[in-house]
DNA sequence: TGAAATGTTGGGGCG
DNA sequence: ACGCCCCAACATTTC
């Protein structure tokens, strides 16, 4: 490093660096952008810290972004460089092996990465190396947003309006070429084992989705030529193609926010199915809103009299749920989706996670930290807000006496049963006046669907009625003190 | 981005 | 014709 403290080297002679964090894209990328404008060679640089906890899911999604990536850097003539490491140590040994002059990456708003990148950055200016840092993964930046009197919000209806305020940046093109570096050592992505090899349950995950900035992108497009006039009402129909799915995407910045937000503005005949949409994507900023400006949401109860509650230590109950054996048809469709998928329907998330906390009295924690395992949308902000949410202990929470009946959810938005059958296959050939409450079925109906309670299918792991009124009085319990 | 209990209303059957 | 009861349908309150 003792070159590099000579003198700021000139741009055009030293290479910048581009670290690649959640912004796995050319397109609308500042990071990527300002490093080909700096007129020098770059080297897009990937680490993989293995000090990070990656869900496995996300591991695998992961394989499937860099394999894209870096196959398209390659082609703009600066193949991606893999690294594990601390970044520190990659950073500071890559820049000494090329004489780096410059490092730029792209925000990260969660509370780990804030306070290393800024240590990151403090370390590398030491070392005479420019640094650079940009908003690529939110439409805007946690502190762009502000009430009148200048603090954070907490409750989302405002902090959308004052979003729509915000005068975004357009998004950026790709860039068309890049200079790279030769003779740069990278690692074989093969060799980090981000897949599932014995056994491999990876193959719904390849049936259903397409990682990468190609994937990603027809997605978007296909959403908005075929749902999004219809969102408002089929987001909330899970057996349906009613949502946009952009979220694991979005979450490797595969994607820009911005992107989105602009395609969908410009799409004809959007109006306000096309609000409703972008609401929802506000709603990924609000959760990054949040947890940059209350990190302690990630562990800690927002609202702190649930410190006291008295979650269950029931560890049977949560391996039914988990498993998607809890005799609660809609639930159990939702945690087999997100096992065979890597992903679940909004509307059902909310079911099997209100089921979790309040029919099972199972702290929110231990289903966020499940979830962070199993989705591939897995977001430390978007997941640990939602279960907040949920739980009724977050900022803009639901309260905690809103409890979801299991039965009347799937009977609502799962009216004809597919959703259910499409996962609880034991259940496929029961009508759907009874596929939401087997256990109302007479006799008949299920000797004729093979069904048999407790043996083909589970009977219910608990009652609704007894479980509901059981949550209350624990809640009625903390709030009296 | 609930559900269940409780309250109110109004039509129809019936003595 | 009239009052009474029943109960579905809708509204309000409570958890």
């Amino acid at each position: 490093m003792s070159s590099l403290k000579t003198g700021r080297k000139k741009a055009g002679e030293s290479p910048s660096i581009v670290w690649l964090r959640r912004d796995l894209r050319r397109d609308d990328n500042p990071a990527l952008a300002a490093a080909a404008a700096r007129g020098a060679p770059v080297v897009p640089l990937f680490i993989l810290d293995p000090r990070e906890k990656i869900g496995a899911a996300s591991r695998w999604w992961l394989h499937g972004s860099l394999a894209a990536l870096s196959e398209n850097l390659g082609r703009l003539g600066a193949p991606l460089i893999l690294r594990r490491g601390a970044p520190m140590d990659v950073l500071s040994a890559l820049a000494g092996e090329i004489g780096a002059g410059a490092v730029f990456w792209n925000r990260s708003y969660e509370p780990q990465a804030v306070s290393r990148d800024k240590a990151l950055k403090a370390s590398l200016l030491e070392s005479d190396i420019e640094v650079r840092s940009f908003n690529a993964s939110l439409l805007a930046e946690p502190w762009e947003v502000k009430t009148g009197s200048g603090d954070p919000y907490k409750v989302f209806t405002p902090f959308w309006r004052a979003l729509s305020q915000v005068p975004f940046d357009t998004p950026l093109p790709a860039p068309g070429k890049l200079a790279g570096v030769g003779g740069v050592a990278t690692e074989g992505l093969a060799g980090w084992n981000l897949r599932p090899a014995k056994p491999d349950w990876a193959g719904g995950l390849r049936d259903t989705w397409s990682p990468g900035e190609a994937g990603a992108r027809s997605r978007l497009e296909a959403f908005i030529e075929s749902a999004m006039q219809d969102y408002p009402r089929a987001r909330d129909l899970p057996d349906r193609e009613g949502t946009s799915r952009l979220s694991p995407h979005l979450h490797w910045g595969e994607i820009s926010p911005r992107r989105i937000w602009q395609s969908v503005r410009h799409a004809q005949g959007g109006g306000t199915a096309s609000e409703a949409f972008l609401r929802e994507l506000a709603w990924r900023d609000f959760a990054c809103h949040l947890l940059y400006h209350w990190p302690e949401i990630e562990t800690e109860n927002w609202k702190r009299e649930f410190d006291a509650f008295p979650w269950a230590r029931n560890e049977a109950a949560f391996d039914a749920w988990s498993k998607g054996l809890t005799g609660y048809p809609i639930v159990d469709a939702g945690m087999r989706q997100l096992w065979q998928t890597g992903w679940m329907h909004n509307r059902v998330r909310m079911i099997a996670a209100s089921f979790l906390i309040k029919h099972l009295l199972i702290d929110w924690r231990v289903g966020a930290a499940w979830f962070e395992d199993t989705l591939v949308d897995a977001d430390l902000a978007v997941n640990r807000s939602s279960w907040q949410w949920v739980a009724g202990s977050g900022a803009d929470a639901a309260p905690y006496f809103r409890i979801f009946n299991p039965v009347l959810q799937g009977e609502k938005f799962d009216a004809g049963g597919d959703y259910v059958r499409a996962f609880v296959p034991e259940l496929g050939k029961l009508a759907a006046k009874y596929i939401h409450k087997p256990w109302e079925a007479p006799r008949s109906v299920l000797e004729e669907a093979g069904v048999v309670l407790g043996e083909t299918y589970p009977a219910p792991v608990v009652d609704h009625r007894q479980a509901r009124e059981r949550a209350l009085a624990a809640w009625r319990d903390i709030r009296n003190g």
